[in-house]
DNA sequence: AAGTGGTCTAGACCACTCA
DNA sequence: GAGTGGTCTAGACCACTTG
């Protein structure tokens, strides 16, 4: 069984793969412990050495959890801990910004030049764009505008996108969020940016230019923030 | 013998250190190969897999690299690819931005506050502050100001911080980089900064103000870079 | 052909959690 | 005490590089 050699891909990758499309589809569910290491060895005829190298693996990639003396769970990647993890910009105390949906509107379309860029997509493809502005301590901070690939997210309602949030909506169709690249820049607010945010135009504001990976490297959500960068900063960590 | 389990800490751990420890030291040397995984099992008295897991620990903190069929090479923290790891200012195309040293000074003092607190010093404690202007295309671009505590960089003359890069001290010192962490944020320059850069007073900045840290969790460098954003960006990635 | 790292096995024992 | 993940062993065999 399990191809013969015919695949040179070794096997704890094949593990992981298997493993990580049972959460992905949901038959291993947030918060649930999925079956012990040797239990899964015996499953698969692999070693168990074998098999904690893919749940390694895993565990690396945010997907499960692993805790001594208790099991392997399944990450909920829409928890405070994991949902955030895309979102770097701080106030002055360093603490999480977080901001509240005050507009949402949604539309589909063919994908534009620069967003068949970003998300690897061809000119026929779709996208579907959501404009928002998030408020933080009720004040407006950002202006928003993603764009997520239309074959990623089939049936995308507008109701679905008016509380939009990329790391809900991936697990709920199903994509496993991997990296994210941000270009930080600065830039004089537009008319109607200087508008919505309040401030005067032409104010120095941050661009956060973001692309978000799935953990096959297909990319799910292209989205530019802009953002009055008052007692604010953008933090990141390089390893 | 190796302690008889009188300490707790894993067994690959403390192969990791004293490799990390061999390496720190200059014996073993950037370019050149340590012995192999059996020999250095032997060694140690410990088993393949055990030594297997500690050099696997090595090539995730970059000090070592691996390769199939040729052996286990000690990695020049120097090289363009490791030494620009901590620099993320990126120009309009996309490529890095390598600056050249314009003018140098060091001087050596008690740390202030703000040094105290980012690189976790005691007030008594003293560092090396150099400043720095960066030049790109022969134009300055980046005012740069840093501290390292004085105590890891024992002797550092001003001759050595004159092509002050700190990977290369660091290497030279004995110390091995980890992470680093980076506040990006706006503000409007200053008169000196202004002239330095050949710009307006007031002209909106870009503030890189960023702390390295060694592989184990000591401050080695605080430094606040300002830099004007014309054609450039800052690219963070999140993982 | 010899030598290296990469994968995989089939266990043993330890450390931790919880009923 | 039963069950979990974490560490460690002593190998075997495979894939790759180099003389």
């Amino acid at each position: 069984m399990r191809s013969h050699r015919l695949s040179r891909r070794p096997v704890y990758l094949q593990l992981r793969d298997a493993l990580a499309e049972r959460i992905a589809k949901g038959q291993s569910k947030p918060g649930i412990a999925i079956p012990n290491e040797s239990d899964l060895a015996r499953e698969f005829g692999v070693s168990s050495g074998t098999m904690r190298k893919a749940l390694d693996l895993l565990e690396s990639e945010r997907l499960v959890t692993r805790r001594q003396g208790r099991g392997t769970f399944v990450n909920d990647q829409t928890s405070k801990e994991l949902a955030l993890r895309f979102d770097n910009v701080r106030a002055a105390g360093g603490q999480r910004i977080v901001g509240k949906i005050s507009s949402a509107e949604m539309t589909e379309g063919a994908a534009s030049q620069t967003e068949c860029r970003h998300l690897q997509l061809q000119p026929r493809d779709h996208v579907y764009r959501i404009r928002h502005v998030l408020l933080h301590d009720d004040q407006p901070y950002m202006v928003k505008e993603a764009s997520v690939p239309a074959a990623l997210f089939p049936g995308l309602t507008e109701a679905q996108s008016a509380s939009y949030r990329i790391v809900a909506l991936a697990q709920q169709f199903g994509i496993l969020l991997g990296k994210a690249t941000e270009n930080v820049s600065i830039e004089m607010a537009s008319e109607a940016v200087a508008k919505t945010l309040g401030i005067a135009t032409a104010s120095a504001i941050l661009v956060l230019d973001r692309v978000i990976y799935a953990l096959d490297e297909r990319p799910v959500e292209w989205r530019i923030g802009r953002c009055h960068p008052a007692n604010r900063y953008y933090l990141a960590e390089t390893t």
